[in-house]
DNA sequence: GTCTATAGTCTGATAGAC
DNA sequence: GTCTATCAGACTATAGAC
């Protein structure tokens, strides 16, 4: 496929289409579908953007069947961001559980996992990413502290390989900040008709990270 | 200055302040005022949060005369983004004309003035990114056109490298989103307390961009 | 160009029946 | 848990004076 062809030309902020959830989240009931509606209308037109009918029409329930199960519209938005975030750490601290304590191996592996988070659950990651600032700040504060521990997870693999001279590592911060930039914006462009699997992608930009560290080309 | 000092720990999506506009904006005019507040706003809480009475009292002016200057508040954003869209643009396309041929020096060029950008005018760039889909598409039409021009000089640069045998690039478009989000993220997360100048950022970021289309490091 | 005042609609959230 | 009906306030945009 040509890099003009998968390129998005429209105004639309995401281009995929999943509103799966990654939880338990039984569609049938009130609730579930609640959060699904709301997913869909805030990744497509921001919070501020979604009345609390567009998602009670969505989700085929009245207004007073949402606030009998969020005290708030405002919480609807907490939880998605709760269940994102958590989501994304769970995945992270999983990957590095399943392979061994190479630091290029263990790089690779966050990457990996950031990229398949993302493209599994877009509409998911594009709240977290570009919604967190409609939360109050009280109520965002336990969110953060999730996202901060996915961070740490990338700065002590970092750490380590620069230990270990493995890494090259001029700037901890900005080396951090690439890192996470390439897999955040996968979840604004990638969807099922880009031409890349996600294997795909996960493969190509653990790569990039990997040579942003300063290692060289995995042979073959 | 240490990470975990300068990661941003609030729920804010951008940490710079500076709200200032790249063309000549009159800021003793209503026109001037009001696009400056407008852009802090838009910037902080997003389109849909932000209503035209905020916009207003920010500016100092009274519903009425924003409507004497903008049609609606939907122009007010319109313009915005085409100020954010052309002035990428048009310092990208300087940025090549200012440097020799040679694609190495160009894919620099390029992500150094993207970088550059995104620390001059935070606030445009994030609103130009997060704020797009608000827009009507018939709005968005010419702005889009834009963005396209802007990615192709990337796009460009790189299929020369490739075409010299300089890049060793195994996949265009992933390579072009990966680049790209590296400098797009910049106008989130840069503030002056950042405690990296807009230069070192620039410097770094080039060079993972040359690490990334295989390039080896600069000599010194 | 800027103001006061307001039209007409939509907003988040609630009362009370079942 | 879900409904109908509705509150009080905020919303975008406009009328008309100066």
């Amino acid at each position: 496929m040509s890099v003009s062809a998968s390129r998005n030309v429209s105004n639309r902020r995401i281009v995929a289409r999943t509103t799966e959830l990654p939880e338990q989240v039984d569609l049938r009931r009130a609730r579930g579908r609640i959060l699904v509606a709301a997913l869909h209308l805030f990744a497509d037109q921001g919070y501020g953007g979604t009345s609390v009918r567009d998602i009670c029409g969505r989700a085929g329930v009245q207004p007073t069947t949402m606030y009998a199960h969020f005290p708030s519209k405002e919480d609807v938005l907490a939880e998605l961001l709760r269940i994102g975030h958590e989501e994304l750490y769970r995945r992270l601290r999983s990957a590095l559980l399943d392979v061994e304590p190479d630091p290029r191996v263990r790089l690779e592996a966050l990457v990996r996992a950031h990229v398949h988070s993302h493209c599994e659950f877009p509409m998911l990651a594009v709240v977290a990413n570009a919604e967190l600032h409609a939360l109050s700040e009280h109520k965002s504060e336990s969110i953060l502290a999730v996202r901060q521990q996915s961070e740490s997870l990338l700065v002590d693999v970092l750490e380590r390989g620069v230990q270990c001279g493995q890494f090259k590592v001029a700037d901890m911060l900005l080396t951090l900040r690439a890192i996470s930039a390439i897999g955040t914006r996968v979840a604004f462009w990638y969807g099922p008709d880009c031409g890349r699997t996600p294997e795909q992608i996960a493969d190509t930009f653990a790569a990039f990270a990997a040579s942003i560290v300063g290692l060289p080309p995995r042979s073959g």
